[in-house]
DNA sequence: GTCTATAAACAGATAGAC
DNA sequence: GTCTATCTGTTTATAGAC
């Protein structure tokens, strides 16, 4: 927690450049894909280091594990639905929250290590992964469907709208799971900015139509 | 393409046995991470074995790959929607086909090794997987594109028809990739006929209302 | 803290007996 | 076709010099 104007000592130094390389190496090819050495590597740092920061292989993708919860409790925990009473409040806040989903996890350049890395966590979850989804993400989930119902009129807790919630969650991370299919169906070379945009007025159509739907039975 | 009533020659019992363990342990753990020594072991075969009918781990995953594409061209090929030329029926053949997605990706105990391997495929497709991309799942694709505008008068091959397939196609399959954090928040100890049915009902209902809404714009 | 060198375990592949 | 035994390369982890 050091402030980023001060230049790091050394041993911090290579610690932080090894957590990169690794989110970036375990996001890119999974965790029992990616070689230690391959990390050292792009970390421009020895092997050995990685035993002596961390601990080990898994210990490095323990310590990825608390980055990212770190980094997304620090997105969700502040900045997310700040005063929302009216429903076409919490709709507006829905709507954010899928732009802002879409950007970070299937557009945004800086963001994209740690989203490849959290999305293989969440098909194949580390044992220490486990303790993220009960602290990060069930608490950001159960918000999310607070503002669902109150946008709708449904129960919050419901069955129904819990997975209401996933289904929303499903359409973002999907394009960045199954790119493959996507870019060649779609004769797409990439999914840059214009491509997520593309993407981002489907899943805000499909939010707009399930809330009114929703809204229509509540 | 042996009638099952007669027995399988030696041979070809132990080739069919790795394809399914192998099958089995590609989705279960991902191909970096199976081993064919466990392979092997979960087919009661010799590890030589593998080199000997299929040349390789390499050989296996793409006997795999053809295996799957196999499996679904037959069901697709031949089940899908046989003479459609109403907006209702199509969209009755639409609700059939995420009816269909959701028992056999999510629900089907039969079904569920092919489909965690046709995910892992998805996710970090192999060279082999690629035609099947273009030959199996590209045509599937453009079908239900066809049977969208027929539902709702938009432009089959449009951009927006295409994404808005993939949206459909994301909630059913991230239900079996996020399988972890759905069952932590759902409080589910597994995905069984009576969670299906009801991750059936949000999918379905989403499809309603997606429609409506795309009808509605065009 | 960082490095070199090496240990110990494991991977996939293969030669050759049967 | 199936097996045992082994080869070769790679992995992670670690001991010890600096």
């Amino acid at each position: 927690m050091k402030p980023s104007s001060a230049p790091l000592p050394r041993g911090d130094a290579t610690r932080a450049a090894l957590l990169a390389a690794a989110l970036q190496v375990f996001g890119d090819k999974g965790f029992e894909a990616a070689s230690t050495r391959q990390i050292a590597a792009a970390a421009r740092a020895n092997i050995a280091m990685i035993a002596y920061h961390f601990g080990g292989k898994e210990g490095l993708r323990a310590a990825c594990a608390d980055h990212v919860a770190a980094v997304l409790s620090g997105i969700f925990g502040t900045a997310a639905a700040p005063r929302v009473e009216t429903a076409s409040q919490a709709r507006a806040a829905l709507k954010a929250l899928a732009r802002a989903g879409v950007r970070g996890i299937v557009a945004d350049e800086a963001a994209r290590p740690l989203a490849r890395f959290l999305l293989r966590e969440i098909s194949d979850p580390s044992p220490a992964f486990a303790r993220v989804f009960e602290t990060g993400f069930a608490p950001l989930h159960a918000r999310v469907c607070r503002l669902w119902a109150l946008a709708t009129g449904e129960e919050p807790e419901s069955e129904a709208t819990r997975l209401s919630v996933f289904a929303l969650i499903a359409q973002i991370v999907y394009f960045r799971i199954a790119r493959a299919p996507v870019l060649l169906r779609m004769g797409w070379s990439e999914i840059g900015p214009n491509q997520a945009a593309a993407i981002e007025a489907i899943v805000l159509a499909n939010l707009e139509a399930a809330l009114d739907a929703a809204g229509r039975r509540a």
